[in-house]
DNA sequence: ATTTTTACATACCAACTGGTATGCATACAT
DNA sequence: ATGTATGCATACCAGTTGGTATGTAAAAAT
């Protein structure tokens, strides 16, 4: 099938990339290691760049933006989405996530000032994560379950900040004790905001 | 003089890490440009790697350590001092500080997968300012100036997980204002540690 | 005064880099 | 049946990489 050979592609390379950083990868030696070769890649991707670039659009975005969305559709029980979400990231972050830290993070640090194709990307990422909390957490402010002091949008990007943060933290230390401990104080502030 | 060619190196090549990374740095391109050649650069470290941890230990690390260091021997006002500390990023952050990221964010991102040498050394800094921070909310609990509810160590964790994501969201954003948004944040959280 | 060490410059190199040009078997369209 | 597009493999390439070997003027040690 010819969507198979591509998107294997590009989920060794995203593997790749996490591993060693996209300036890092050696493109080739990733396929080689599939048993296809330099003419397979270059087939479907032009350039190492829209190779990366891809793998942005097509793995990370969707996963990132996906797992913030639903706070902007449920009409109650706003922060306790927000809780659930923060517990998720404990329960999902296994060992490999916390050696290999965050994609997201990771290609915002390497690229950002390197390549605005990849700064333009990735910060609406951010946007689009930011935006689906600080809209959740206005519309629990105004169904009253959530306290008015806050920014919403403040709040938004102090999460995501907390969250990225994390990973990174705990990647040098290479510890999934410090994520959680991050992770568990977050949500302790988290629940500070609720209106019992 | 002889450590003047030598720090000068190093100088330089910090700022070209903070640009393109560890692994995107081309020292001999670095020193060209200060008008020496790579025999000068190997004359004074045997690889890239070698300059690659002279820059961690020479530069990043005595600036982070030497940051947080004061609450380990403070008496009193422990969360003022802490504040301060968190105002005090807010000052001299500045766009140059937003495009390029935070030099210790950026490195253990990149490089702690990759090379034990760089892990540890990184490591350790994240330690020492976790460890700093750690016994100076220790100590303000022992005075009765901050809740003793909540835990040093993972209060400690959390409060650099939200420093360095900060620099990191702002980075792709390319936003000072997103960075403040978020510190602002962490100042009021941390503010209702106080006891009054 | 002579040796030795320091502080670089110059020239060279093998391995690797991202990428291209070409070939060719199969599938598909006409 | 025949032309054309797809899905790769093979071979090749110029530029770059980190690094070395050698030279040498000046400084320092003896």
């Amino acid at each position: 099938m010819t969507t198979d050979t591509r998107s294997q592609i590009l989920e060794r390379n995203f593997l790749a990339v996490r591993l060693h950083g996209f300036q890092g990868v050696r493109a080739d030696k990733v396929v080689a290691e599939m048993g296809i070769t330099k003419g397979a890649l270059y087939h479907y991707f032009p350039s190492k760049l829209d190779l990366g670039y891809a793998i942005v659009d097509e793995i990370i975005a969707p996963a990132y933006t996906g797992t913030w969305r639903i706070l902007e559709t449920i009409r109650k029980e706003h922060l306790e989405t927000l809780l659930q979400i923060a517990e998720g990231f404990k329960k999902r972050t296994d060992s490999e996530h916390i050696r290999l830290g965050c994609p997201l993070n990771n290609l915002m640090q390497e690229m950002s000032p390197l390549d605005e194709g990849f700064r333009i990307r990735l910060e609406n990422i951010v946007k689009s994560m930011a935006h689906s909390i600080e809209t959740g957490l206005r519309n629990g402010q105004e169904v009253g379950t959530i306290q008015s002091g806050a920014s919403p949008r403040q709040l938004a990007f102090f999460i995501l900040s907390c969250i990225e943060g994390s990973y990174g933290i705990a990647k040098s230390a290479q510890s999934k004790e410090v994520f959680d401990a991050s992770i568990n104080q977050l949500i302790i502030f988290l629940k500070m905001l609720k209106i019992k």
